[in-house]
DNA sequence: CGGAATCCCGCGAGATACTG
DNA sequence: CAGTATCTCGCGGGATTCCG
């Protein structure tokens, strides 16, 4: 066979929209709800919760529940998380330096389509 | 600064839950609006043309209208786009071969959540 | 063949209020 | 603080039809 999970490996990494912003934040360390809510700009309280729901579904990120007042919870990649970014680094790297030709062929695109 | 254009890469890669597999499709060469349609599971036409248009706009590939009968319009990756998928292709590895793991993950999550 | 246009439904997601 | 719960609305996206 060619490359049998190719689709179920391309949804798993475009499950989510905010999944790398997330893990890009969580690859510094460990994080605490408020700091990844504050760090995610245009980012709700119910998505991001969503969106951690789902990436500690995947195990990619383990959720800590400390049980002090005030309540405090804190979200760190595992070692498969951990995998993911490391291979995400090149395309991360690529998109932060190609972004103004990214941005440059849209506006061109608008431009000529009006 | 840090990385500053990191939120807008992260958004420019996760734009479309399409797109990698869209890329990884027009990898192997141009490629026709059938083609696509058939080789990606699950997606419509309508979808499919989104997505399309979104990444010709993004100037990661090309539309190219053969106007014979019966139509003929091929896509193609332009040299960002080529570059885009060079530089996702340790994500794309990974995503294949770990891809059992995250699914055991969930697996394990949904029973134990029940 | 490769769309565009139209209709329409359901989920994604914002706002707000409430809890352990 | 870090969520849940509820209500609401918009638009993402499926199905179908028409066109060059």
């Amino acid at each position: 066979m060619t490359e049998p999970p190719r689709q179920g490996g391309c949804r798993a990494i475009a499950a989510n929209k905010w999944m790398m912003l997330i893990m890009y934040d969580l690859g510094a360390g460990p994080r605490r709800f408020t700091e990844l809510r504050r760090g995610i700009d245009g980012i709700s309280q119910r998505v991001l919760t969503a969106a951690l729901r789902g990436m500690e579904r995947d195990g990619l990120l383990t959720r800590t529940v400390h049980h002090v007042m005030p309540p405090h919870v804190s979200y760190e990649l595992t070692p498969l998380g951990r995998g993911m970014l490391d291979a995400a680094q090149p395309l991360l790297a690529w998109s932060s330096g190609e972004l103004p030709r990214i941005e440059a062929a849209r506006a061109d695109y608008d431009a000529r389509a009006q």
